[in-house]
RNA sequence: GCUGCCGUGGCUCAGUGGUAGAGCACGUCCUUGGUAAGGACGAGGCCGUGGGUUCAAUCCCCACCGGCAGCUCCA
């Protein structure tokens, strides 16, 4: 009985098998189909190469295409396939590593000369030649001497490196295709030649180790997919990204511009300024329903602040800095220190809190040139950022406050929903044990109390308190913050802030910053990614255009915008001498809400033919009647 | 900041060691047109900036400025 093992398929059948058999075998064993399908196996939990051999009872399942396991076999084995055609064009190369990513995989590697766009032709060709030659994939293990020794043969101390820091005891396994081997932990497919449908996508340079004292490796990036069809549809999907790009579409629809004369700090035309103002309008609606008390505060504060704050020695190099009578000033690059000074001007009771401070002030931070980029990260700009002073005990309540006006807010733009990550206390902290513990609670009891969906992200917290990041990805899916909420139990320390409570003591308050979208200029970019530019009516910067079909209705056209500005709408009128199809089409191409084409009949019945940006031609329609709708429309915020 | 790439009319982009072109946009004129581009003519460029190589530089080299991708960073 200790040779046979019992294997528990996925539709609960229950296998003999000798022990020690091999799961490319036992999947011919079950089915002819299955061996010739089979990407690998999950063996009780765990993802393996087929040709391991199985020495224990074991729940299997077969990864087959279907299986969404199969990219990732795929796209490793992809990476690997990738480094041997690097090393038959580049024998002198040397790898660093090379994992599967989100969206595909990539591999670091050092060659002889700096790769163009046009050498991706020719490792990709080489990789198809590679993956029609149909290698066999084996898997050995090596004791670390002989690893090591196989390092220095390929002259390859990146790797070298890798089997330095493995754990001194554990088996170091290499996977080999033909003359190619590597040191990987796999899992692979079991031949080449079941890669088929993969892309080069792009060079780019990348720290060893993503450690920016080390040398700087080439980084190939690269996708692969099951199935044709999918590769096609990635790529396609790749394509509509670039379009919808928010610095395209913001210079296409003349909302903002950059100077070389104030680099990485947008300036909003306009157009663009209609959609920024629009957004602060609808936020002061909120903040007067929620309790937040907007203020005006400095620009520039004496450097002193900046040291009571801790500004000066943790973020000095991200602040702009001025010297005026021999007095050193920072510009601010945060709200909150200046809160800070409002909160302490005065003897504060507990009937005053929470007390809720919004600010739209201008920030400013000196981001490093390499790392600005289009609006989502500037060196100036505004936050709907806000601060409440509170005593401990109204943290859990406050918090789920924060998350209605999110929820709210995000409501009403449309937009998807956010990864929430929850970031818990760092290694570096202040504050005792119990009140990390307890505001920690708070967080996640919030987060359960409205049933949001969260990841966890363990040490990821402010020094000063725990927090919770709102994540949103542009069209090219990276991924930018826009709402933080954060609990902060150092600021009243720092700025000896206190209120009388209740019982006649003097406490220290509690602060959580907030911001729901985070930066006015951020999330105005993704923003207009997530849109594509189609703005929903209420903060659509023009929102219909009136287009006369000849000259003879201008008139008309200019009294019917005259009548929807009074109605509080934002018109133009196009008064060129252009054909009606010619209107629509640049107007379709601004993505205004609604146009408006007026002629003789419809000056002759007081109407308006409205066509919708989404579902076009509406026919005509009695102004009146229209403005009501749209007023409506807008009450809606759709 | 690092690696690489890029910088030509308002925009999108061709192009060449002998001082420049297209389309769109713009202007004028003609056209009075009914749901995605009517026509003709015209104006518009220190070819990012500064050095160098050369008889000659928008083109080659260097530096700087700005942009893009990635890396690192985002208290």
């Amino acid at each position: 009985m200790a040779d046979t093992i019992a294997i528990t398929l996925p539709d609960g059948k229950v296998l003999e098998q000798p022990k020690g058999v091999n799961l490319g075998e036992l999947a011919r064993t079950i089915a002819i189909s299955l061996g010739k399908k089979a990407l690998g196996a999950v063996v009780d939990g765990k993802t393996l190469d087929l040709q391991r051999d199985l020495t224990a009872n074991a729940s299997v399942k077969f990864v087959t295409e279907a299986d969404p396991q199969a990219l990732d076999i795929i796209r490793h084995s992809c990476a690997h396939l990738m480094a041997q055609a690097v090393k038959r064009l580049f024998p002198e190369a040397q790898f660093g590593v090379g994992p599967v990513i989100e969206n595909g995989f990539y591999y670091d590697m050092k060659l002889p000369r700096q790769l163009e766009p046009a050498d991706l032709e020719k490792i990709e060709a080489e990789m198809k030649k590679a993956a029609g030659e149909d290698f066999k994939v084996t898997r050995k293990e090596m004791p670390r001497p002989d690893a090591l020794a196989w390092a220095d043969e390929r002259h390859d101390p990146f790797k070298r490196e890798l089997i330095e820091g493995f754990p001194p005891g554990d088996a170091i396994t290499f996977y080999s295709q033909g003359e190619f081997t590597d040191l990987c932990t796999g899992p692979h497919v079991p031949s080449t030649g079941r890669i088929k449908h993969f892309k080069l996508l792009s060079i780019a340079g990348a720290y060893w180790r993503g450690d920016e004292k080390r040398p700087m490796l080439q980084r190939i990036y690269g996708t692969a997919f099951v199935d044709a069809k999918s590769l096609e549809e990635h790529l396609k999907a790749r394509e509509e990204a670039v379009k919808r790009d928010h610095r395209k579409l913001g210079k296409e629809l003349g909302l903002f511009m950059f100077h070389p004369l104030a680099p990485a700090s947008p300036f909003f035309l306009p157009k663009g300024a209609l959609l920024y103002n629009g957004l602060i309008t609808y936020l002061r609606g909120l903040y007067r329903e929620f309790g937040y008390q907007e203020v005006v505060t400095p620009q520039i504060f004496a450097s002193e602040l900046w040291k009571i704050s801790g500004h000066y020695d943790n973020y000095r190099e991200n602040m702009y800095f001025t010297t005026a009578e021999e007095r050193e000033f920072g510009v601010k690059p945060m709200n909150c220190p200046g809160h800070a000074l409002m909160f302490g001007s005065r003897i504060r009771s507990y009937r005053e809190l929470p007390l809720r401070f919004a600010d739209f002030g201008r920030l400013h931070r000196f981001e490093r040139s390499g790392v600005v980029s289009g609006l989502t990260r500037v060196r100036s700009f505004s936050q709907d950022d806000g601060h409440t002073f509170l005593a401990p005990e109204m943290i859990g309540e406050e918090i789920e406050r924060c998350f209605l006006l999110q929820r709210r807010i995000y409501k009403d733009l449309g937009l998807s929903e956010p990864t929430i990550l929850v970031g818990t206390r760092p290694e570096k902290s202040i504050g005792s044990d119990e009140i990390w513990k307890r505001a920690e609670a708070l967080l996640f009891e919030a987060l359960k109390k409205l049933g949001q969906a969260h990841v966890l992200n363990p040490g990821d917290g402010a020094f000063y308190g725990p927090k919770l990041d709102f994540q949103v990805r542009d069209a090219l899916g990276r991924a930018w913050q826009l709402a933080t909420i954060q609990l902060d139990f150092n600021m009243a320390e720092r700025f000896d802030l206190h209120f009388s409570a209740q019982d006649g003591t003097n406490q220290r308050p509690v602060v959580i910053h907030r911001a729901i979208l985070g930066s006015l200029e951020r999330f105005i970019g993704v923003y207009l990614e997530h849109t594509g530019g189609h703005f929903p009516l209420w903060l659509a910067p023009v929102q219909m255009k009136v287009l006369p079909v000849m000259t003879d209705v201008v008139p008309y056209a200019k009294s019917v915008a005259d009548r929807l500005e009074k109605a509080g709408f934002r018109v133009e009128v196009d008064e060129r001498q252009e054909k009606i199809g010619a209107m629509i089409r640049d107007g379709a191409l601004e993505k205004i809400p609604y146009l408006l084409v007026v002629g003789a009949r419809e000056k002759e019945g007081g109407t308006v033919a409205v066509r919708d940006h989404k579902s076009g031609d509406q026919g005509a329609i009695a102004l009146d009647a229209f403005i009501v709708k749209a007023q409506e429309q807008v009450g809606r915020r759709e």
